[in-house]
Order: structure tokens, then C-alpha cells, then sequence
DNA sequence: CTGTTAGCGCGTTCAA
DNA sequence: TTGAACGCGCTAACAG
């Protein structure tokens, strides 16, 4: 195989023109004679020419801008996370003249969201990063972006029917499947499953915990047909509406033992088996938020399903610079692990690094 | 924040010196006087130089050499997965022009251990990331490596009392204390331990063993006082052996129900489980080595602590590089996460990329 | 000991 | 339309 780096002066030499006029049929920008150009053609189909990206980097004085799209965050929780791989990679790149930059949307809400796909357009940039949240207006964004050739990937939650370089995230189905496989370990006839939901069924998270629970169902349909499930559903924020929902629910369905959260606040439930002093028999739930990690270490969770955001940015800007900067191929789906976490392996559990 | 991009050239003015001798400094190869050397360090400690990687990549005509000396090994167990790690370091600094070479040993075979450190002092080589084997042998290759100016690194295993450049692998003791907290998770009064051992006491491995023995042992001391252990010693190879010292054991001490293999082996004592239809009630074990896996399906073995080989050996290779193709500094120890996999989750676990 | 210099491969002028 | 020349930032060799 002719594994020789060849050079745009070997090229030239070997179609008898200079190195500007090959320069000029690479990157195509004209000014140049029909038999140049066949030479040159002729050649470029013999070899494998591979540019050297070190001296196009260095040459082009090119900076390469990358922005990320994700939801504002605070300290220590699930975006914030996300946000801290991300970082840690802008770090490792800016070496090759790569800058990262954030712009941030209101999680959930359409306006914000909607605001922040048409900014990226106004900015110049390179590639995109993107945590989808409603499906038209990411559609608006990566159909303009692919007209610009403006390579995106999404993170979190993936997109489909979209030319993005590719998913990293979370199988959601495999992870609901595991939950209920988890869950239901040290089941006991008699028992019964609690299912706690959203109410906010307009909500494009929804769709992820959907997927969860089709895997979480198709578990028990192939395990334990007859099993009582409840639905339970409860408000993101009025924990008034909440206790009472839970007081009721649990006075009625003593024998719903084994709890489910599949949104990332199972707090939710915990803080109010800890106040009230109830006990479950297994309590599952996703993410290590701070607030989840406390209840996991106090015992009323009894497992957190972890998803590892800091990795997921951290993999999303290496992928887009290895095709943009280092021009390698990439996988175009990064499934995460699936992480356990336990009250015995929490403290010793780090994502990455 | 200075977040301008300095280049030598810019250091070499600020300092009042020449571009050559800046590097000198950089990359202390000496011929500097005081004062130079004094006026450079001044400079480089006020600004937060970052050297363009891609002038790096592109001046390097350097060609560096790495030589990794591990175990023999077979496909998809314990070192194979090392090897992986190692190889895709490996693709990743080919543009630095870096390569990679093995040179292999049978595992706890002195003699072969030997003729692999004599062989590596024979190859020329920029650097060597070595799993350590024997402690005498061991030395005497650091020694010889260290008069020759070789830096080297260790995996899997730390040889203290040497100047290697970094340890990569587990904190032993504390994978210990995990093993101990999570065995004794469901401990129902009247239950005793099982400790399965090696009978191998010159192997060097042992001692790997020995500290998460000392960490497991913490743990029990610090919350179950008094509780029975006992140690059940088992041959590497003869399982007949291992057969009647088993039935004895599960004989003599029904409620031993609770065990942990510090080895690798953990099959062994579940292959006679699953034989002879007895189950503990929580066997926990090390490594995904495919038989371990096998059983860890089939429920003899409840737990297996992983210690990402992968990532091991990638990360041994690229400490090496950061320090001697990038001029950078190592973190000295390198500890990898304490994986606690499941059946539940398993399938949906990958190390690494 | 130190400064200067010649590339590395490519992009970008600028004359011709 | 083309070729030649320069420089990106860094390494390494060389001359003082």
C-alpha cells in the first residue's frame, strides 16, 4: 500500500505544475487551466493524499469556535456537570486553537430555547454542540446549519431524521430496562411497583423518561406479568401538592413497595419518606444530583442510575474537533455506560479522570 | 485574564533572551547559565504558556520509541484488555511520530520476567511502561533504565521505592474496603465470611492481594467485631484440589454464605457452586475476565470490582508522552475508578471509548 | 553558554 | 493562469 505521506510539493512534482496551482485544485478555488487541473486530478486519484492537519492548523492560523447549547444550570447539578466535561476538553484543545463558548437556554421553555438556536446563527462558529429540547425548532436549527456546513452533535438526547456527526448520551431505553431489573431483584410475591411521573407531559424531556419506562415496562412484561403498577404523578415544584399526593397514595397502596423515579428528582419522594419516616423497600432513581446523593446516603434511595453528563460534553467536543481540527472519523453514537450507584460505592464513584 | 496565546518568541523577548535559549529552559536540556536560566523561569511563572501543538507537530522530526512490557495474554481477558487500551494510545500519538512496541512475559514466571527486562535494555527505546512483576528483577531494570535516562511508568501495580515517572492502576486497600462494604451489605446475624486465597505466597501479585486484604479486613474491624472469617486457600491450576478443599470447607462452615476472592479466580469457586448446585449468599469477586462474567450471569457471583485495564494502558502511554513528547508534568499517581458491576448491569458496561 | 538559522507542510500573498 | 516566496511556532543543529 502506498502508506508514504505525500506532500502537496510531491504532488506538484509528480503533475509537473508548482505547489500553488495544487493548492489551488484542492481546496478548488479556481484560476486554474483545464490541463492543470486534469494533471493534478490525475494524480490525486493515484494517491492517497492525507493533508497534514499540524501544518494546516498551523499554517491557517485557523481558530476553531465551537459553541455548546445547553440549559442554564446551577452549582452541582446535572449541567453543571455537563458543563465541567466540557470545560475540561476546551482546556485539552486550546492548545490547537480551539475556543469554546456557551450560550444558555431556560430548560423546557420554548421562547428561551427558540432564542438561543437563532443566536448561534448570528455568531460565527465552527460547530455546534447542541443539548436538543423541542424537536421543530432544533429541526429549524441543524437544516440551517447544514446550509452553512456547519457540523453539530447532539448530547443527552438524540434527535433523529438529523445529519448530526453524531449522539452521545444514554441508551434511555436500556437504562429503564436496568432499572427495572434492579428494581426488581429482591422481589416478593405480594409486592407492588410505584411508578412516579411528570405532569408536564409538553415538556421535551418527556420523551426520554418515556423511553425509560417503555424499557422499564418491557422488563416486567417479559418478567412479571400480573405485577401491580401504579402511576403516581407529581408536580416539578409544589411539594404541598405532593405530600398530599403521596399521603393518599401510600395510605392506599400499602403494599407499593418498590418506587421508581424516572426523572432526576427522586429527592422528591425521598425527602418525603424521610419526613414522614415511611420506608420503601427499594427506591430507584437517575442521576447524582446532590440532593439525590444525600437521600442515597441516608438510605431511602437505594440506587441512582448515573449517566455521566461531565463525560457526555467532555465526548461531544472531542468528537467535533476530530472531525473538524484533527479530520478523523467519529462514531455516531456514543452510547454512556450505564452506571449503578449504590449507598456503599457512591463515595468512591468519579465519573471520569 | 492573560488569555493571549504566547508564543517562544514572545517569551524570548520578555526575557530578554533568545528564542533558543527559551527552549533550552522549556525543555531543560541544559547549556543555560543561572542568570538566563533565572530571567526565563521569571517570565514563563508570570504568563500561562501553552505551546501550539500543532508547530509541535509539525517541526517534530524526533521519532520516539515506547516499549511496553506486560503478561502474555489471551483474547478478552485481563491484559488483552490492557493491550487494547495501549494500542489506541498508541493510533492516537502517531502523528507525534511515537511507537509502540510490546515486549511480553509469562505472568509470575521469573525467568521469563527476567528475559524481559534484559531484553528491553537491549532495544533502544525513548520510554517504557512496564506492569511489574518480580520486585528484585524490577529494580534492577529501574536502575539500569535510570542511568541510561529511560523514563518509565508503572501499571496495574506500584513498585515503590523507584523514580518512576507514574503509577497507574487501583487504590488496592480501598478496592478492599469496598469489596468489604458491599459483601456486607444484606449481613444477616449468624453469618460468617469466607476469605479464598492463593496458595501462591512467592508470586508478586500477592502482595496486591495482601492490601486489598488490609482494606477489607478495615472494614470489618471498623463495623463487625467478632465477626468469623475464614480463609479457604486454593490452587491456581489443580482443580481437584480446589473440588475437595471446597466440599470440606462448605461442609464444616454451612454459614460461611458470604465470599470474596482477592484474585482474579473468583470462577473457581463459582465453576464448583454451579457444579455442585450450592450457592453462597453473596460471592464478590475481581476482573471481568469472560469466565467471571459467565458466572456473574449465571448468579453464583454476585459482584465483580473492575479496575479498567483499558484504561490503564491507555493512560501509561500517554503519561509517558505528556512527559517526554510534550514536555509536560505527570501526576504521579494515577488511581482508576472502583467499577461495582452486576447482572443488571453488566452488558451495558464498556471501559472506556 | 548563546543567538541564529533552517526546515516541518501548508495557506497566502505577490509578481510575472 | 502560474510559480515563487514568505511565515505560522517550534525543534534542533550550528556557529560563534
Amino acid at each position: 500500500m502506498g502508506n508514504k505521506n505525500y506532500t502537496i510539493k510531491d504532488i506538484a512534482r509528480m503533475a509537473g505544475v508548482s505547489a500553488g496551482t495544487v493548492d489551488r485544485v484542492l481546496h478548488n478555488r479556481g484560476d486554474v487551466s483545464a490541463s492543470s487541473l486534469e494533471k493534478v486530478r490525475k494524480v490525486l486519484d493515484e494517491i492517497n493524499y492525507q493533508p497534514n492537519m499540524f501544518a494546516i492548523g498551523l499554517a491557517a492560523k485557523k481558530r476553531y469556535s465551537i459553541v455548546c447549547i445547553i440549559p442554564y444550570y446551577m452549582a452541582y447539578d446535572y449541567w453543571y456537570a455537563v458543563a465541567g466535561g466540557i470545560d475540561r476538553a476546551a482546556q485539552e484543545l486550546a492548545p490547537y486553537n480551539v475556543t469554546v463558548n456557551y450560550i444558555h437556554y431556560l430548560h423546557a421553555d420554548e421562547d428561551s430555547y427558540r432564542q438561543a438556536c437563532t443566536q448561534v446563527l448570528g455568531e460565527e462558529c465552527d460547530a455546534v454542540l447542541l443539548a436538543p429540547n423541542f424537536r421543530e425548532e432544533t429541526l429549524k436549527l441543524t437544516s440551517a446549519l447544514e446550509r452553512k456546513g456547519t457540523p453539530y452533535a447532539f448530547i443527552d438526547f438524540n434527535v433523529e431524521q438529523t445529519n448530526a456527526l453524531c449522539y452521545i448520551g444514554q441508551d434511555s431505553r436500556m437504562s429503564g430496562y436496568i432499572a427495572a431489573k434492579i428494581l426488581m431483584r429482591h422481589f416478593r410475591e405480594g409486592q407492588e411497583v410505584a411508578l412516579f411521573l411528570n405532569n408536564q407531559k409538553q415538556s421535551p424531556a418527556e420523551i426520554q423518561m418515556q423511553r425509560r419506562l417503555e424499557g422499564f415496562m418491557q422488563y416486567l412484561t417479559e418478567n412479571h406479568v400480573g405485577l401491580a403498577v401504579h402511576d403516581v404523578v407529581l408536580d416539578k415544584q409544589d411539594a404541598d401538592a405532593n405530600r398530599r399526593t403521596l399521603d393518599r397514595f401510600f395510605d392506599e397502596c400499602p403494599q407499593a413497595v418498590l418506587g421508581v423515579v424516572f426523572n432526576s428528582r427522586v429527592y422528591q419522594v425521598a425527602d418525603y419518606l424521610h419526613a414522614t419516616g415511611r420506608r420503601m423497600e427499594n427506591l430507584l432513581g437517575y442521576d447524582l444530583l446532590k440532593r439525590n446523593v444525600e437521600r442515597l446516603k441516608t438510605g431511602e434511595v437505594d440506587y441512582l442510575i448515573g449517566q455521566r453528563p461531565a463525560m457526555q460534553g467532555y465526548c461531544g467536543v472531542k468528537a467535533l474537533c476530530t472531525h473538524m481540527v484533527f479530520k478523523r472519523p467519529v462514531t455516531a453514537m456514543r452510547y454512556m455506560p450505564i452506571d449503578v450507584l449504590m449507598k456503599e460505592n457512591i463515595d468512591f464513584y468519579f465519573e471520569f479522570e
